[in-house]
DNA sequence: CATCCATGTTGCTGTCGTCAACATTTTTTT
DNA sequence: AAAAAAATGTTGACGACAGCAACATGGATG
């Protein structure tokens, strides 16, 4: 009885050292996203190359081509894990708050900025600069998914008003402006732009919580 | 009477034709942070190189060193001047209703958002992940212009506090939030993210009107 | 067992940022 | 006015990068 198949990692985890002599690395792929992650916290900007992710995979300059078209390609598909965790995270707003529309909302809120802080190099790539966003590159999965995560804003949106707590009109603009907010929030926080702000600690959360219920104020129905 | 002084520029304007023998340039400086604005107008990304420039300029590749330590306070240079130019648009929505803080209010967030219309390359260069925010790089020119413009939101903020337009409380985590939505607004909409909503011909507009308005929402006294 | 094909490697080209050493022009000092 | 100093621009070189082409390896499939 030969063991039917192999699809686990032939090789552990040897970030540099260590290279049992396997010719095929078994798992790139992933180890390369995951290499990716590591970097962008570590260095936390632009330095990250396929260069420097082949060579923390351990394995050559190239053979990331094999598994990604470009270095575009390989973050957007970091960018495209962002979104899919994103989307994780407003479930469990959802999850956590059923059957009450306002506590769904705010939490959802509150979902979006834990993600960027607990996740902010996702957060990075998603919004960077690195993806082109003209039209022709339109057709990697990382739109669509993109798509998928602003169409569960939509919704909230739109159960929102129909119970009466958002104001009426295009749930579409009303979604915009929810995403706005979050998003600057989001944004300015992991840039580190609030750094000159010299917040004490703990002021962050208060900020962040501020900037929740704000952003229920600024949609919310006029009564 | 001989010309007792030249400042101007010897050279006057040749991007990459026409070179007038003269070994001194006579206005790099400028020249380059022109030439950089160009360039990302153009081809509105990373592709901003010091000897792309250089060539613009009609110049030898390290010339630019002699004016800017690094392509970082090039760009951090090119950031100073969207944080003064996005003042001027601030300034303007104070001149245009000196005595009506709601309409003063309003109308500066409108011009944010015009500032991004009118200069997105601007808006990338100022917030975009190309300047360092780790501490050490702080002392450049562009974080005071940075702070000072954050300045002038939260006086407004104070002024519309006293007024009663806007709630009470710290006006600096007040003027987050507004910073917030207009800031994610106008990025979002720069990078164009919004795309992929297929707007219709002058949907954004609205769009930015509405987000305008939300702005003051999100912050408004309870009456 | 022979073949195919996915996967990984080495070699190369053209680009970039930046440093060092040298050249030229302008300004300042003697 | 001559000489010294400072500002500005140039060429050469180094290391790092993205990406292409040609080749190597080894597991899967007939």
């Amino acid at each position: 009885m030969p063991a039917p198949k192999k699809p686990a990692a032939p090789r552990t985890t040897d970030k540099v050292k260590g290279k049992p002599k396997s010719y095929h690395h078994g798992n790139l792929r992933e180890a390369l996203l995951e290499a990716g992650l590591e970097l962008l916290r570590r260095d936390s900007a632009e330095s990250l190359g396929l260069r420097e992710l082949a060579r923390q995979a351990g394995v050559s300059r190239t053979a990331p081509y094999r598994h990604f078209e470009s270095k575009e390609a390989l973050i957007a598909a970091i960018a495209e894990q962002g979104f899919l965790r994103l989307q994780d995270y407003q479930d469990e707003a959802r999850r956590r708050h059923p059957n009450d529309v306002e506590a769904w909302f705010l939490e959802g809120a509150r979902q979006y900025i834990r993600f960027a802080v607990d996740h902010p190099e996702h957060l990075k790539v998603m919004f960077g600069p690195y993806i082109s966003h003209t039209p022709g590159h339109t057709d990697h999965p990382v739109y669509a998914v993109g798509n998928a995560t602003f169409g569960k804003l939509v919704e909230l949106v739109e159960t929102a008003q129909r119970a009466g707590l958002v104001r009426t009109g295009d749930p579409v603009e009303v979604s915009v402006s929810v995403w706005s907010m979050l998003h600057g929030f989001a944004m300015l926080m992991v840039q580190k732009q609030f750094d000159f702000l010299q917040l004490e600690q703990g002021r962050l959360a208060a900020l962040a919580e501020q900037a929740a219920r704000d952003t229920l104020a600024a949609v919310r129905a006029s009564p």
